[in-house]
DNA sequence: GTATGCTGCGTTTAGACAGCATGTC
DNA sequence: CTAAACGCAGCATAC
């Protein structure tokens, strides 16, 4: 049998319990299913109490997905696993369930390491590879072994703790005990993305005013923490002078008095060419620009150059940069943004002039794909080898109305794009009803990932439309807030009127409205009773009340309102 | 006949943080 | 420089 497990049924031998981390969500649960499997509860007590919370992690979700049958299944054996992609609410438990000792070993992904503090008698470290895209199976980091090695030794319970790490071979072993036991942790400081995050920060930087011109930023950087960690000076130069460029031909910030603020597509009735557009731009700005590559960011010379007297070039946030600072974007995830917005006003200028021929339609899709495409919205749904066919259906499908066009096939975003389509297509689903259970079959897309992607999908129309708003851009504020409504309750067009009514979600909107209670003159027209026998008296009464309509007193059936409201939610 | 186990091959592979607005029986 | 393990299908064996 294999070692881990061993070790987990030796722990719940022992009465104690144990975590057991893992490399992969896949291992995660099979690894807690192998485990299960070999257990068998004999205290009553335990069983009721296990098959309590057995219940209430499958009902999270109605209907249940396959992943919550699953956890439901082996939570009856007092055994989780515990990843990402679980409901949050089936996190919580499996937490405090796990504090009250009701669950005795949980197979997890490292959530766990990082997150609140779950002390334990004792940690199993199923592996310490890790699958890397550009490494394939590598080490983890020292740091992240001893964050999992940290969770044993519950001070208040026991006197000591164990953290076990399982080697496969002698040479594992060896490699194990001089990376992890006498290895020191590194250095948190990676090199790899920093130009997302220099993006960021320099424009913050800006539009806040810390930093008014390349004096002070030169300063500002070669003071900081984070330049001193970086190392390589001079690399750092470049790149800040790239983003700085980058800023600029965005129209994000303005570089000294040599130019008004780049009043961008305020126009409405004229096509831009986007590209041209930002070849102007970089045209304008070279002269600006070369005094600052000449000038600042040489921050071993800066003192020379202050010396020599060369002045300082100023910097300042345009109106949409200050914008997209406060909206916390990436300025290249805003820079996209807007391009596609330009695009649909493009074609919405162009419908309204000419009435007659075939117009490249803005859907909700054009939107979805659009913010599927964004560094925010990663990781995006992966194409599986059998779905990539399907996808490229349904890239067909939607051509027309993508707002970005399609990367070269050889292109290494091409797979990212693809990818892209995916995402969105997974948000048409959702905007269309389709049930978590549904979307985990058909698209891989777990309870807890569906969260994270709705939280940011809406977080990225609501930027969309704050950006429309300065762009002045009006006629895309409705759909974009209509879309944001139907992302967030995961709702066809069709029944988002009946959302205004507190108490009525994407249910029991879809049930009214397949009653044929279409809108809310539908509703003020029916009768209570009706609506009663939809949803039950409580909620009728409530919405009567909503419609400023007299409400009759709530008769005492043989069902209560709360067992009604229980039964729908 | 059904359950279980083994082999071989193709496929897949951790997580989390930002803003906003408002509410849940 | 630098994979490994899961899932599934097909087949063998146990009950």
């Amino acid at each position: 049998m294999d070692d881990t497990i061993k070790l987990a049924l030796e722990t719940i031998a022992q009465d104690k319990q144990a975590i057991v981390f893992c490399s992969s969500r896949a291992s995660a649960e099979k690894t807690a299913e192998d485990i299960a499997k070999k257990v068998i509860l004999t205290n009553q007590e335990r069983k009721d109490q296990a098959k309590e919370i057995s219940n209430s992690c499958l009902k999270v979700i109605s209907p249940p997905t396959k992943q919550c049958k699953r956890l439901s299944a082996m939570l009856t054996k007092q055994i989780a696993f515990h990843h990402s992609g679980l409901h949050s609410k089936q996190k919580d438990t499996i937490e405090t369930e796990f504090k009250h000792g009701n669950i005795k070993i949980i197979c997890a992904t490292p959530t766990l390491a990082a997150g609140l503090s779950l002390p334990v008698f004792r940690v199993i470290c199923k592996s310490l590879k890790r699958f890397t895209g550009r490494f394939g199976m590598s080490w983890i980091p020292t740091l992240e072994y001893l964050q999992m090695a940290g969770r044993a030794g519950r001070p208040e319970y026991e006197d000591f703790g164990e953290a076990i790490a399982i080697a496969k071979t002698q040479n594992e072993k060896d490699e194990i005990y001089q990376r992890y036991i006498c290895g020191k942790p590194e250095e948190i400081y990676s090199k790899l993305n920093v130009e997302p995050v220099l993006r960021m920060y320099l424009l913050s930087l800006i539009a806040s005013g810390i930093i008014r011109d390349t004096d002070q930023m030169s300063e500002f950087f070669a003071k900081t923490f984070w330049a001193h960690q970086f190392g390589d000076l001079e690399e750092l130069e470049e790149i800040i002078q790239r983003m700085l460029k980058l800023l600029e031909g965005w129209g994000f910030i303005v570089l000294g008095d040599l130019k008004k603020e780049q009043k961008r597509s305020l126009s409405l009735g004229k096509q831009k060419n986007s590209k041209n557009q930002k070849e102007d731009a970089n045209d304008l700005f070279t002269s600006a620009l070369e005094i600052v590559s000449n000038k600042t960011m040489k921050l071993e010379k800066s003192k020379e150059s202050k010396d020599n007297g060369v002045f300082s070039v100023q910097l300042r946030a345009t109106k949409i940069g200050k914008r997209v600072s406060e909206l916390y974007l990436d300025p290249l995830t805003a820079n996209h943004l807007i391009e596609c917005l330009d695009k649909v006003q493009y074609r919405i200028d162009q419908a309204k002039n000419q009435s007659t021929g075939d117009q490249l339609k803005t859907t909700a899709f054009s939107y979805l794909q659009m913010i599927s495409n964004t560094l925010e919205m990663r990781p995006r749904l992966r194409i599986k080898v059998k779905e990539q066919e399907y996808y490229s259906n349904v890239l067909l499908q939607h051509y027309e109305e993508l707002l970005q066009e399609e990367p070269d096939v050889f292109d290494l975003n091409y797979n990212d794009f693809m990818n892209s389509i995916k995402t969105a297509e997974f948000f048409q689903k959702w905007i269309n009803e389709v049930g978590e259970d549904v979307l985990l079959d058909e698209m891989n897309v777990r309870p807890g990932e569906i969260r994270v992607k709705l939280e940011n999908a809406n977080w990225l129309i609501y930027s969309c439309s704050e950006l429309a708003k300065i762009l002045n851009y009006k006629s895309q504020l409705a759909p974009l807030q209509r879309l944001r409504i139907r992302i967030k309750f995961g709702v066809s067009e069709e029944i988002l009127p009946l959302l205004k009514l507190k108490g009525v979600g994407r249910s029991r909107a879809r049930k009214l409205f397949n009653q044929g209670l279409k809108t809310i003159v539908d509703l003020k027209n029916s009768s209570q009773t009706d609506l009663t026998t939809i949803l039950g008296p409580k909620l009728a009464a409530s919405i009567k009340d909503q419609l400023g309509q007299k409400v009759e007193p709530i008769k005492k059936g043989k069902r209560t309102g709360q067992m009604n409201l229980g039964k729908f939610t």
